[in-house]
RNA sequence: GACCGAUUCGUCUAGGGGUCUAGGACACCGCCCUUUCACGGCGGCAACACGGGUUCAAAUCCCGUAUCGGUUACCA
């Protein structure tokens, strides 16, 4: 049998970091068992449901690389098929129809007001004491045809226990007597989340489910469900749940764009290396190595390495140089530098066009020229908005200085303001412009003048290129060419910042 | 409150009775390299939540406690 999985994204907000993660091992799965990966929109919700939302999502998932293996399918669109199974299991005699009016909660503190009602409940409320749960067929049929709203409930056993074995958490089991009589159908023939889930998921064949840890629980209510219909159930894997520092819950509300996949690709990140972080936060495949190929995840991966504690996704909102986890941060460094040439080009040139310092001739002429740059400065560079902002000098006469690196570098050595300009008539009269003539011009300079080589690189580096950090200098001046170099060394402009 | 789950360095994690004076990565610190910087190399700091068992032996198994998380909707 080949295994299908689904990743099931409601369209009410971006692309969150969590659900990127499980749409990832989703498709890991589904890959590395020969089956398919596919996407079920869960639209049900009207009122929260946008399209903005679904293209964020769409977005998002195409920029991870999980295409969906068979057309998307919209949840909505079964609306009908869920309303019937409804009635069905009405018909059947294993859900019951109730006539309580149903109970308004104030929008914003939904969950609060929940979680305080249960407390006042205690432990002592009993879940089968619906006054309509045992109504004859006769009377309710009756109300029905009177015209009052009821809802339809699934009518849970008194006694028993659900029970499953679950492939990341293991045995899992439930009391009926914890379990309410859930509602499949809302008075106003909305069917809910629990039974348009189930009902797709047979509909699809979907083998597994993976899915975030918060549905832990309420997969014993899915089972009765699948029971009821007399269907067999899929194989369960919950994941465990991606958390803020201090163990609090990622969310929009509180974290902001921090938690949106669209964050990562507009701040710079690659694609591979995202997949990569995020594949190692709740999986590991039990050995040191930590860069893995989207081919190799796809080998490595199994459920039974996925753990079982929720990890911690590291940021701290007020210091700019840790705006997101420092490892991601690292790992998109990690292959900036490391991959191929080629593969890094056609993304620094798209970012290059965005930032208005693309020009024809690095794919031509210039083509040598632009690769051996890219390839010198992705060195120290962090993500791919370095090359249009650290990186910009290299491109384009219009490059801010920075301000610490004038400090530190050029207005400390006041001598600087006289000897930069006068290491340009050296490097003007230099007839091979490379890179041992260049070091050897400079160091003579530097013993001429009795200062360090240190002193006289470092301020070129800030006129220069205006960091005060990049790749080896000699070795940039070389790449910036004698024009370039000799004009900026002359300048002032950075003195008078 | 009830039910469910989790708990190894600051963070991500290895480990699943002896090989653990607990390994790796990120971050941090130091040294070296580059006659220069946030590269690189080497090194350092730093953890088994707590208490009881079981066992010759427990980070690993069992029980309790604590803490954190999830669920408890006519949301998904």
């Amino acid at each position: 049998m080949t295994t299908r999985v689904r990743f099931a994204p409601s369209p009410t907000g971006y692309l969150h970091i969590g659900s990127a993660r499980t749409a990832l091992f989703n498709y890991l799965f589904a890959k590395n068992t020969g089956g398919k990966f596919l996407i079920r929109v869960e639209d049900t919700d009207q009122q929260r449901s946008t399209e903005e939302s679904l293209a964020s999502i769409l977005d998002g998932l195409k920029w991870l690389g999980f295409a969906p293996d068979e057309e998307i399918v919209f949840q909505s669109d079964n609306a009908d098929k869920h309303r019937a199974i409804a009635l069905k299991l009405l018909e059947e005699g294993k859900a019951y129809r109730d006539f309580t009016p149903k109970e308004d909660h104030s929008s914003k503190n939904i969950k609060q007001e929940i979680a305080d009602k249960a407390r006042r409940e205690g432990g002592e409320k009993d879940m089968r004491d619906n006054e309509y749960r045992d109504v004859s067929n006769e009377e309710s049929d009756a109300k029905a045809e009177s015209g009052e709203p009821f809802a339809i409930r699934l009518k849970v056993a008194k006694t028993g226990k659900t029970s499953f074995e679950d492939a990341v958490y293991g045995e899992q089991e439930r009391d009926y007597a914890d379990i309410e009589d859930l509602v499949l159908l809302r008075s106003d023939g909305h069917p809910l989340y629990n039974l348009a889930v189930v009902c797709d998921d047979i509909e699809m064949n979907i083998t597994h489910v993976i899915r975030g840890q918060d549905h832990l629980t309420n997969t014993h209510k899915q089972i009765l469900i699948y029971e009821a219909l007399g269907k067999e159930k899929p194989t369960f894997a919950h994941l465990p749940l991606i958390l803020a520092p201090g163990g609090k819950k990622l969310s929009k509300r509180t974290h902001g764009e921090i938690v949106s996949m669209t964050t990562y690709r507009d701040a710079g990140f690659i694609a591979d290396a995202f997949r990569n972080f995020l594949a190692l936060l709740g999986w590991s495949a039990g050995e040191e190595q930590e860069i893995y190929s989207l081919d190799e995840l796809v080998e490595k991966f199994s459920l039974d390495r996925i753990h079982q504690s929720n990890a911690t996704f590291n940021f701290d909102a007020n210091n700019e140089r840790r705006w997101t986890d420092d490892k991601a941060i690292w790992m998109n460094a990690e292959y900036i530098r490391t991959m191929k040439l080629d593969e890094l080009i056609p993304l620094v040139r798209e970012e290059m066009r965005n930032e208005k310092l693309w020009r024809e001739e690095y794919d031509d002429d210039d083509k040598q020229w632009f690769e051996a740059t890219i390839d010198l400065i992705r060195e120290r560079f962090y993500t791919l908005k370095d090359f249009s902002g650290q990186g910009r000098a290299f491109f384009s006469e219009d490059f801010d200085y920075d301000k610490k690196a004038i400090e530190k570098n050029l207005k400390k050595h006041e001598d600087l303001r006289q000897w930069l300009p006068e290491l340009a008539e050296k490097f003007e009269a230099l007839e091979d412009f490379s890179h041992d003539a260049i070091f050897e011009t400079v160091k003579e300079f530097c013993e001429e003048k009795g200062t360090k080589v240190g002193v006289v690189l470092n301020g070129a580096r800030v006129v220069l290129t205006g960091q005060a950090v990049g790749p080896s200098m000699v070795a940039a001046i070389e790449q910036l060419g004698k024009d370039k170099t000799v004009m900026r060394l002359k300048s002032q402009v950075a003195w008078n910042e």
